[in-house]
DNA sequence: AACGATCCCTGTTGGC
DNA sequence: TGCCAACAGGGATCGT
């Protein structure tokens, strides 16, 4: 099953790492594959530019953590498909394809242990920043949703399927495959629907939707941090994956309905739908 | 400009 | 049972 991380998962990690490293000087920095630093020029702009600087704060805008360092550089991270973060002391053993690590002043050592090498580590003066596609990221669907307006306004005109949209970054910030599917399934729309083709009603449940899946994700550990299991009050998997209506579920009954769901690709990735609930 | 396709990776899965 | 091809997916990039 899916383990990739979405914004749960993302904001679980930024969490942690701000209590870790916010307000603490960065003295080494080490990356372990080159395809890891691939969003900076050189990898020694992210082993170099590191050291000496001082962690302000960690924030995130979609799945991107941003952490402001002084000198006026941003730290960005992405967890791509197969990463997570270690937080560790130095003389902790690597685990394979720890394709990065920078240790603080304090001794602690924050590593990214990422297999399939989708995510990065950037380090970017504002120019550079300005230059990248972060740029042109768009809200944050957790904490700065647009409004049932402004999401109406952005999805006018637009013919892709509204799956599609939904994962494009530029549009709203941090929804993936998984929660795209979700929000979907419980705001009843197709995931193959052209984005102009929603009506006022349906474009509010679908804003109404991203919320409560989101914060639902969260409460229960994210789908992939298994590592939290143990953590959970109730002594449930820390897995958000019973919770999933649709998303890896084909031929499962929905869960509103019982009609078995569906799989259909868009936009190049799995997608799954109630075909009763969710209309063409 | 908008949209769809392709590519990058490797651990996991499913079919034979 | 064991092997290997197919599959999974976020985001950059390219062609139309």
């Amino acid at each position: 099953m899916a383990r990739v991380p979405e914004l749960p998962e993302v904001e679980t990690t930024r969490r942690h790492l701000a209590v870790a490293v916010e307000g603490e000087t960065l003295v080494w920095a080490e990356v372990g594959r080159d395809r890891t630093a691939r969003r900076n020029h050189r990898p020694a702009d992210v082993t170099e530019r590191l050291p000496g600087r001082r962690v302000e704060r960690v924030g995130r805008v979609g799945k991107f953590i941003v952490a402001e360092l002084d000198g006026d550089l941003r730290w960005v991270i992405h967890l791509g498909m197969s990463g997570r973060i270690r937080l560790v002391g130095e003389s902790e053993p690597l685990d394979p394809h720890t394709n990065f690590r920078t240790r603080t002043a304090g001794g602690v050592e924050v590593r990214l242990v990422d297999p399939r090498t989708f995510g990065f580590v950037a380090v970017w003066t504002p120019e550079e920043w300005a230059g990248s596609t972060l740029a042109g990221i768009g809200r944050d669907a957790l904490d700065d949703l647009p409004s049932r307006n402004e999401l109406a306004a952005a999805l006018a005109g637009r013919t892709a399927p509204v799956k599609a949209l939904l994962l494009d970054q530029r549009l709203v910030a941090g929804l993936g495959n998984i929660y795209a599917d979700e929000v979907l399934a419980r705001a009843c729309i197709h995931p193959l629907r052209g984005g102009g083709s929603l009506t006022p009603a349906e474009i509010g449940a679908l804003h109404d939707a991203v919320g409560p899946v989101l914060a639902e994700g969260i409460q229960h550990g994210g789908t992939s941090l298994d590592d939290l299991a143990y953590l959970l009050p109730d002594g449930r998997a820390g897995t958000y994956l019973d919770r999933l209506w649709v998303y890896g579920r084909a031929g499962e009954p929905c869960p509103r309905c019982g009609t078995a769901i569906e799989r259909v690709v868009v936009a190049q990735r799995s997608s799954h739908f109630c075909p009763s609930c969710q209309r063409r």
